[in-house]
DNA sequence: AGGTCTGTTACTGA
DNA sequence: ATCAGTAACAGACC
C-alpha cells in the first residue's frame, strides 16, 4: 500500500535523522527485489544524513559524501526509526542503520517487494527506476494539459494510467479508485476519450486527494504505520475503496478487475459515455 | 487448502 | 510499436 501519502508521511517522520551521522549499518537480509549492495557497507563513520527526498514512491537519503541511500518500500516496506534503547530487532527486519544520536532506523518488509539501494547521488539519479518516472503527482508541473498530452493517443484505460509511473508518479491502487470517484469519472475511460477539461479535473482530484490523505497520515490497511508506529487515519475516509456493495445517495459501489487489480467505483455517478 | 492483497517488472501473444 | 493478460517475487491474512 505505500502510496504517495504513506510514503510522504513516512519522509515527514524521518526529519529528526536530518544531520544525525551514521555510525553502523547492519544487513540481515541482502536479497530484497534488488540486492541491497554491499558498497553500502563501506559507508564511512560519521558520514552525516544531509537530506531526505521523495520521488514519486522513492525515498532518497543524501548523504554528506556525494552518495545517497534509496528506499522503495513496495507492498509492504516499513521504515521506523526507534531511539536505541527500545529497539529489539524483529521479524522481517532487513537492514538497520545507526546513529551517533542513538537513534536506529529500520527497514522491515515482509514481503520483500520493496528495495534498499546505495550510490553515488548522480549514479542514483540515472538509474532506470528514477529515470522512468513521470511528474510527481504533487508537482506544480501536474497539470491537465500535461496530462492530456501525455494520453491523447493511448487507448489504456485511465485507472491504468493513474498507476503508471511514467506517467505520473506516486499514485496507487487505492488512491487511484478514489481519485476517479472524486472526480467522476469512470475507470474504463479510454486515455484518448478524455478531453482537456477531464483531464484538469483528474489532476485536481489527484492533488486533491492525495493531500487529503498526508493530512491524515496516509492509510493503514492491515499493517501500516508511521515512523514513530502512530496509524494512518484516511482509511475512514475512503468513498470507494473496499467498499462493494455500499451505496452513495442510492447509488451502487462495484468492484470490478482491471489489468488483474481490483477498481472501485460508482456507474451511476462515474459515467463512462 | 486456496484465494486475495497495497508495487513493479518481464514475458507472452495478439 | 502497443496493448491485455499472466506470472513472478514472498508472506500474511481470511
Amino acid at each position: 500500500m505505500p502510496e504517495l501519502p504513506e510514503v510522504e508521511t513516512t519522509i515527514r517522520g524521518l526529519r529528526p535523522l536530518i544531520s544525525s551521522s551514521i555510525v553502523k549499518i547492519k544487513i540481515h537480509t541482502p536479497k530484497l527485489r534488488i540486492f541491497i549492495p554491499k558498497s553500502i557497507l563501506s559507508i564511512k563513520e560519521l558520514t552525516k544524513i544531509r537530506k531526505i527526498e521523495r520521488r514519486g514512491k522513492f525515498i532518497i537519503l543524501h548523504l554528506s559524501n556525494e552518495y545517497c541511500i534509496v528506499f522503495h518500500l513496495g507492498m509492504s516496506g516499513r521504515l521506523r526509526v526507534f531511539f536505541n534503547s527500545n529497539f529489539t530487532k524483529k521479524k522481517h527486519d532487513h537492514f538497520i542503520l545507526s546513529t551517533n544520536k542513538e537513534q536506529v532506523l529500520v527497514f522491515n518488509d515482509s514481503r520483500r517487494f520493496g528495495f534498499v539501494d546505495f550510490g553515488k547521488i548522480s549514479n542514483i539519479y540515472n538509474k532506470k527506476y528514477i529515470t522512468n518516472l513521470g511528474i510527481d503527482a504533487l508537482d506544480k508541473k501536474l497539470t491537465g494539459n500535461y496530462l492530456f498530452k501525455k494520453i491523447i493517443k493511448t487507448s489504456v484505460q485511465i485507472k491504468q494510467i493513474l498507476l503508471d509511473q511514467r506517467v505520473l508518479s506516486g499514485v496507487g491502487n487505492i488512491y487511484a479508485s478514489e481519485i476517479l470517484f472524486n472526480a467522476k469519472i469512470s475507470p474504463l475511460r479510454k486515455g484518448k476519450d478524455l478531453n482537456i477539461e477531464e483531464c484538469t479535473q483528474i489532476v485536481f482530484s489527484i492533488k486533491k486527494i492525495l493531500k487529503k490523505a498526508i493530512k491524515s497520515g496516509g492509510s493503514t490497511l492491515r499493517d501500516y504505520v508511521s515512523v514513530d508506529g502512530t496509524l494512518g487515519n484516511f482509511q475512514n475516509k475512503f468513498k470507494v475503496y473496499n467498499k462493494e456493495g455500499d451505496k452513495i445517495l442510492g447509488n451502487l459501489i462495484i468492484k470490478i478487475v482491471q489489468y488483474g487489480r481490483s477498481t472501485y467505483y460508482c456507474p451511476k455517478i462515474q459515467k463512462k459515455f
